[in-house]
DNA sequence: TTCCCTGCAAACCCTTTGCATTCAC
DNA sequence: GTGAATGCAAAGGGTTTGCAGGGAA
């Protein structure tokens, strides 16, 4: 029963659900495949992409295709916003709830059937802004 | 006085501008370079990389580095969102006003400075919709 | 003359894929 | 046992870059 998920639960696929859902982060494939590598040194970089894609499509992960860099790989599966730091690159969920009527205008506006939206935000993280005061003082403006 | 904007204004890069501004659409820079080398032949891809990004560093044109695809260069500067079809790939402009106010919201959960942001709603736009319509009639389920 | 810009082509990164082998069911 | 999944390696798409030649100021 709990087998009958449509796909074959290998030790590979195992092992890469794990860590994502383990780390609250939002890796990438690449970051993904290095851990998993700690755990499965013969894991081929393939098996990691094909599982996945598998897991997204399944629902049992998130994959946000992130601007022009790597796409992210996420364990929370509800729907939500990111916030994207310019300068360091991290990216942190956000709970943005004003976002769900947009849906609506959007729908109105253009006759899309919409079925899922993504904000990203783009910034300064707090510890970035902390560096470049930093930076400031050293070298005026 | 117009020619100081800190950088050459070359017949190369009047042409990637006209084009951009011209169409209404979401190019890539793969569609740019195509429309630009019927006006320019010689034009080379990296000379087309390279003044998207100078434009869009100065604000000229928008970069929109759209999920896992090429990035649409828009020629619209203020900000606004986007509806994307994931049956056929279109992307068209939606204005959602209350996206704004998220943007609060974001700051206020996460302490960035966010100085921009971008919505991507996923869905099935009118045309896809009227062609289910019609392979549903053919092949019932 | 000087520096910026171009064309060219190679390189880069992330991602996908074909194929023979291996393995979960 | 058998089809599905893996490992490997090569290829693919989009994008960037080094460099020498060319052109605007």
């Amino acid at each position: 029963m709990s087998a009958d998920r449509g796909f074959r639960m290998t030790p590979q696929r195992s092992v890469i659900l794990d860590e994502v859902k383990g780390s609250g982060r939002h890796m990438t494939a690449g970051e993904i495949y290095e851990r998993v590598r700690k755990r499965n040194p013969s894991m081929a970089y393939g098996t990691v992409y094909r599982t996945l894609h598998l897991f997204a499509e399944r629902g049992l992960i998130q994959e946000f295709p992130f601007g022009d860099q790597a796409s992210r790989f996420d364990g929370r599966i509800d729907r939500h916003d990111h916030v994207h730091c310019h300068e360091c690159g991290s990216l942190h969920d956000v709970d943005v709830p004003s976002a769900i009527i947009a849906r609506q205008v959007a729908e109105e506006q253009t006759g899309f059937v919409i079925d899922g939206h993504q904000t990203v935000f783009q910034g300064i993280c707090p510890e970035c802004q902390a560096k470049q005061k930093v930076t400031n003082r050293h070298d005026k403006q």
